[in-house]
DNA sequence: CGGACAAGCTGA
DNA sequence: CAGCTTGTCCGG
């Protein structure tokens, strides 16, 4: 009987292993490592995924390369893999350093803090205010899990955050790994791990916990195929490992609750910002873009001494634009399904096309509808011919080293840019509101929550933000004015029950040139199939029977992308 | 994925 | 029927 490995190769349409045997040279390979083979007359680099006694002849494994991902991590890259319809050997890279690493360094002992958190928090789902800071929560994980084996991971949604939090970690006494530039360390198991979303693939030997600040932030979906989401990867590693797992989030969707309990903050209310909402619809029609409320906080916060003293919020959702009526202010709206309308060559429609009408006013029978959404630029401008001051404007695509005026015109790329600010005005809070989406009231509240980080907390006294809207009753508003959100979560569980859809429920969205033909070949007795604009959307009553029929459907010749929910 | 090999098509 | 394209199969 001869010694021979199980190897994956970096070849990634051959999702399968293949056996190679050790010779004297390679004899001390182990289970993780990456070593080099001839696979089908090509030298290529794969990982060793398990030892194999044979007895026939097999090609030798012609080098060893370095470390790879521990033993211990494969099956959860392999249900990765499964999870999220790719294949293993795109995980083991991801789990893999960039170069080569031959050597490990010794990790230090979990050191006691240099002060005892005063809160402790029980694993599991923490709404926290926008503004209490993760990290008591973060050090009470850390003292809960210390004297387990295993290293903490610690992931939040920037690495520039990364990199504030692990300097705030060590100076309480914990030795922190961060970064791909210190696999070796997350390889040797040090004591805690600091990251992005690529930390949940952080090659630890062992989790003892881990921590996710913000779990509902869109960061931790990967945008690019493999589409993984770092909460769904740590809640089976932790599962794998045994380990508690802590989420916090502004205000938890029904996917991050999945079923179980949430604790909040003991002072919710207290951590969110004074909100002011001012509707609209009573404002005389020749204010600007800022209502005379806006205007007095923004020359109120002028005075003060923040470098950016205000931020105005637009958030373009979509191409239509809302329309409004010039005389009574109301927002055109479909009566069927209250979404907001657009213009559909002269005439009106919401975005399901419900009703084509005329341009006239529902509620006062005015002709003269008007748009009322403009850009972040015509805004800026308007903003500055208010305010008789110089303003800057912040997109994703402005320079990150440009320097901001005091007033700031922006998107939500806004978030990155500003870190304190004296009062955040959402121009238009409506686009939130009248987003046609099933996250729509999360994404409101989760807005408020951002623009709270920069201006404070109502319980500190300090800033405000104040949201401009046409809607009269809403319970986003009423939730963000009393800062109590339990009716928002329970509605949207409900609403998540009635769809169908996470964690009630799984999806998958196929596009590309194979994408009928795949779709075609999908088990139809437990997948709905939809059409969406951008390909095929299927639904399954969870997400087990949603990844079989994936993997039982044939592939087609032609190219085509699946992104698993 | 990419090499091997077979079957099909084309043109002089 | 050589020379090329296209399709299918399979890898240790």
């Amino acid at each position: 009987m001869a010694r021979a490995v199980r190897v994956i190769t970096e070849v990634a349409a051959v999702d399968r292993p293949f056996d190679y045997e050790l010779n004297d040279a390679t004899a001390n390979v182990g289970v993780g490592d990456r070593v080099r083979v001839d696979f089908h007359n090509r030298s290529v680099r794969g990982w060793v995924v398990d030892e194999v006694a044979v007895s026939e002849e097999l090609k030798i494994v012609k080098k060893w390369l370095g470390l790879g991902p521990p033993a211990s991590e494969l099956a959860l890259l392999r249900w990765a893999s499964e999870r999220w319809y790719s294949t293993w050997s795109r995980f083991l890279l991801a789990a893999s350093p960039k170069r080569i690493v031959t050597s490990l360094p010794t990790p230090p002992v979990a050191a006691s803090l240099v002060q005892t958190p005063t809160l402790t928090y029980e694993p599991g789902v923490v709404q926290l205010a926008p503004t209490t800071d993760p990290l008591g929560l973060v050090l009470s994980a850390y003292e809960a899990t210390r004297e387990r084996p295993g290293s903490l991971l610690v992931l939040v949604p920037t690495e520039a955050w990364a990199m504030r939090l692990r300097g705030r970690l060590e100076q309480r006494g914990c030795a922190v790994a961060s970064g791909e530039e210190q696999w070796e360390r997350m390889r040797a198991g040090w004591p805690v791990v600091v990251g992005a979303r690529g930390t949940a693939l952080a090659p630890v030997p062992l989790v003892a916990g881990a921590v996710v600040v913000d779990a509902d932030d869109e960061s931790f979906r990967s945008s690019a195929s493999p589409t993984w989401e770092a909460v769904a990867m740590l809640r089976e590693r932790c599962r794998l490992d045994g380990a508690p797992l802590w989420c916090t989030s502004i205000i938890p969707s029904p996917a991050l609750l999945d079923r179980g309990d949430y604790q909040c903050d003991p002072d919710l209310a207290g951590g969110w910002p004074r909100v002011d909402v001012v509707d609209r619809r009573q404002s005389d029609p020749h204010e600007g873009v800022l209502s005379d409320v806006a205007l007095r906080a923004a020359h109120r916060a002028l005075e003060g001494d923040e470098v950016v003293a205000v931020v105005v919020i637009l958030q373009r959702l979509g191409t239509g634009r809302l329309l409004a009526c010039a005389k009574c202010g109301e927002l055109a709206r479909c009566a069927q399904c209250l979404q907001a309308e657009e213009e559909v060559d002269d005439m009106v429609a919401c975005a399901a096309r419900h009703e084509l009408r005329a341009r006239f006013c529902r509620h006062c029978g005015s002709t003269n509808l008007r748009r009322v959404r403009s850009g972040v630029t015509t805004l800026a401008r308007d903003v500055a011919a208010q305010l008789q001051c110089p303003v800057s404007e912040v997109t994703a695509s402005l320079d990150a080293n440009a320097k901001l005026e005091r007033v700031v015109v922006g998107t939500e790329a806004t978030w990155q840019r500003v870190r304190r600010t004296g009062v955040v005005i959402f121009a238009d809070f409506d686009q939130y509101l009248l987003a046609p989406r099933e996250s729509a009231r999360r994404t409101a509240v989760n807005a408020v929550g951002k623009a709270g980080r920069l201006v404070g907390s109502r319980r500190e006294g300090r800033g405000l933000v104040i949201v401009q809207t046409r809607r009269g009753e809403d319970g986003v508003l009423e939730a963000l004015r009393e800062g109590s959100f339990e009716t928002i979560v329970a509605g949207d569980v409900a609403t998540a029950e009635l769809l169908g859809i996470a964690p009630y429920g799984a999806s998958a969205e196929v596009t590309g040139d194979g994408a009928r033909d795949f779709v075609e070949g999908v088990a139809h007795e437990f997948v709905n199939v939809l059409v969406a604009p951008s390909g095929f959307v299927l639904r399954a009553k969870d997400i087990e029977t949603l990844t079989r029929a994936l993997r039982d459907a044939p592939r087609p010749a032609a190219k085509f992308r699946v992104a698993v929910f």
